[in-house]
DNA sequence: TTTATCTCTATCAATTAAGTAGTGTTTGAC
DNA sequence: GTCAAACACTACTTAATTGATAGAGATAAA
């Protein structure tokens, strides 16, 4: 499962690739829209901030704003911003590669094997997903076919 | 990531399953051939046994068997058992659907339509590989393209 | 100068992960 | 029938992580 700061990060970031461009969204208006905890959001915010995602403006009628543009953020790269790596094995990641503790061989591991798999697949869908593609689905319902 | 349990429960039924038929493998055998705590192995190899994956035997010379053919067990099924649910969204669990508590219209959630796609991939992935492809594949090194 | 904002750091409670420990119970061999 | 090797179960522990909450500070506009 992806965290609740994760799940948070992603949707002030729509609402934020939403406003006009050069137009601030105060966190307080985030939070109230998408029930977000005031004082977490502010965490969560202040830390895409940190790593060059969003800028902010204080003061009165201060708020957030993209820094990149929409077409330019991939789901991926902020997931990997706020949980870490996407691979689901240590020895998968490619912003955090560490050798399994326990593994003798990791060319002939069938578990990195099958997991290997799953990474390739899961980038391919993740660092593919912008920002962008999320505000022009703009209110057209999902059909999901979860199988 | 997956838990270090589901790494050690995978490598374990390999092991099970690479077994000629019929014949049990022991605790610790596969404790110490997989380098798993042998106490910790033992209540995963319960668990996998309560859950109909494999079966034992007690007393002198006894261990553990494949309940199911291998080529009936995918990686999918024992993630699922040992980790729970594979989506990284509750709302997008097929064995534990939970709402968002924050979620306003989950027909219309971005971050729930890009996971979406994720959980099709990886349940494509991980329902579809069997034990009994880890055993083929017995000793040929793995190539991965990460990218 | 007031007030609405962002900024930063610390703390906390609950949960989970990864073991460890100990006491049973069963089975086969001698 | 006893012994040892094996599984069966339950409880506990320790460390890390998650999801916040708290509060003091800095800044900018009116």
């Amino acid at each position: 499962m992806i965290s609740q700061r994760a799940k948070y990060a992603m949707r002030a970031l729509v609402m934020l690739a939403k406003a006009p461009s050069g137009q601030s969204v105060s966190i307080t208006e985030i939070s109230s829209e998408q029930k977000i905890p005031k004082k977490f959001l502010e965490q969560i915010l202040l830390e895409l901030k940190h790593h060059g995602l969003v800028e902010s403006r204080r003061g009165k009628d201060g708020g957030y704003l993209m820094l990149r543009a929409p077409e330019d953020v991939t789901y991926g790269q902020v997931l990997r911003l706020v949980d870490g790596p996407l691979a689901l094995l240590p020895c998968l990641s490619k912003i955090a590669y560490k050798k399994c503790e326990d593994c003798g061989d990791e060319a002939r591991c069938e578990v990195r094997r099958v997991f290997a798999q799953v990474a390739v697949a899961t980038r391919k869908v993740l660092d593919g997903a912008t920002l962008q593609a999320s505000i022009e689905n703009d209110n057209s319902p999902i059909d999901i076919h979860l199988e």
